[in-house]
DNA sequence: GTAACGCTGTTACTGTTTTCACAACACTCA
DNA sequence: TGAGTGTTGTGAAAACAGTAACAGCGTTAC
């Protein structure tokens, strides 16, 4: 994988995005680079250059147009159109994640779940049908989803991951605590809560139980 | 934050370490940097720097001691001690993420949760004691608590973070998809849940609905 | 005994991401 | 008109992260 755009620009465009919809609805036009840098908290120069890599330009006496600049990001990131996502593990996060998209973010839509506990299975659950996971074979090409997030046990993460990839997954979001190995044209993001947290946890000082 | 150590490498060790554990109780007593690399999925030589960084030292003919090893990680990262975490927000991500940390990582206790909604405070959820807002300011210093997560609503983040740094918290995990403004000493980790899978979807390729 | 091997620790290198700095331009106001 | 201000777009530099390379040294083979 060597995107042309970097994976943190992607990040941060969606962010831009979500800015300036709110601006928006307020009626704002034009705003400066160092505005949506103040908004979220990073420097000027990295909002114009983030601009430049989807090729957007704004004008020096204007700045950037707000409905203008959020329809190229939308335009860019596809987000223009509703993309459907994949669910495999329907548990308390999945439940939560699904629950949360849903209800907030309907540019995303969790069109299949896949679960193994066959009280789950064949019912919809947070408004998203549940499959057993011996359909990701036939669901996935069918309704034609590339992209998948995983909220099982580690233990069978890596099997799940393997089965998505053979029905033509192309971008996994893994919530499971272990490492996967993928092809390479399959991209990988880990969201490994714990070592977030013992991230944070270290860089905030030292703080042991019984101190 | 200018961090002797790179975040990235806190984050690895903690994943080093649960790698290690498990061979810990299969009995190995040592392994080559590539085994490890092999297990995360990360290259020799990072592994090998990884440990530099906290001044490891390995056998070339034996390689790594795995319990030495581990405890010198778990020594490193302070997860010897359990660690006090807050939670501001017991909602569906707030009560997954404290069942999750309760029952599979007795390392990071959820100490004390915050929450407005009267039906939710003064309650034990999760097994977490849940308190009102109010009761910040009283709770926070009393346990000693340093680390906290946010899993509210966005428009409250900003004004809870506040008060979680005015009551002595150094580091924050924040899953509110809105940037927060903190002083310079406190450590923060945003995890934009639709920033992630926005990522993830445009890697995948051109997933479009109705394509 | 000693040569060959394989691993660690460390340094040098490569590539990527972020910041800096400034030319170029539009607009304001005297 | 023309100096002054403030912004963009972007080349150059810096910071950062990861990889490669290799000296040093036990261990093994013979
Ligand atoms: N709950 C959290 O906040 C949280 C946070 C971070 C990481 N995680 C990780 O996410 C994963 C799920 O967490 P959870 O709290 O939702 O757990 P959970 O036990 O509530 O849910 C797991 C779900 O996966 C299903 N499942 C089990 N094996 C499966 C398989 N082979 N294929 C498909 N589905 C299968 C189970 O039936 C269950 O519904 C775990 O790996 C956990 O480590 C959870
Ligand atoms: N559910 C998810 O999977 C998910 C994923 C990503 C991000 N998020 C984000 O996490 C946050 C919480 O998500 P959720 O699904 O748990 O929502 P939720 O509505 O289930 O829970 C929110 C909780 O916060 C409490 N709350 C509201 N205002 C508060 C305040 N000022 N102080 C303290 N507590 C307050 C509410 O009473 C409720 O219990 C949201 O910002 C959401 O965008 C959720």
């Amino acid at each position: 994988m060597k995107p042309a755009i970097p994976a943190n620009t992607v990040e941060r465009l969606s962010l831009y995005r979500r800015l300036l919809e709110a601006w928006l609805e307020k009626g704002t036009t034009s705003l400066y680079s160092h505005q949506i840098a103040s908004m979220a908290c990073v420097t000027p120069a990295q909002v114009r250059r983030d601009l430049m890599a989807i090729g957007y330009t704004g004008s020096p006496s204007k700045g950037y147009s707000v409905d203008a600049l959020e329809e190229s990001i939308g335009l860019f990131l596809g987000s223009d159109r509703v993309r459907k996502i994949a669910l495999v593990g329907m548990g308390n996060l999945g439940r939560a994640l699904t629950t949360y998209f849903t209800s907030r973010v309907p540019r995303f839509r969790m069109a299949a779940a896949f679960d193994t506990d066959p009280r789950k299975t064949g019912r919809v659950i947070a408004g998203c049908m549940v499959y057993g996971i011996e359909e990701i074979p036939r669901i996935i090409p069918a309704e034609g989803i590339r992209t998948a997030v995983l909220a099982l046990p580690a233990d069978s993460a890596q099997e799940m991951a393997d089965r998505l990839v053979n029905a033509g997954i192309k971008g996994i979001l893994n919530y499971a605590p272990v490492p996967l190995r993928l092809p390479a044209d399959v991209f990988l993001e880990n969201r490994d809560v714990t070592a977030s947290l013992e991230k944070v946890a270290f860089f905030s000082g030292q703080p042991r139980e019984g101190s």
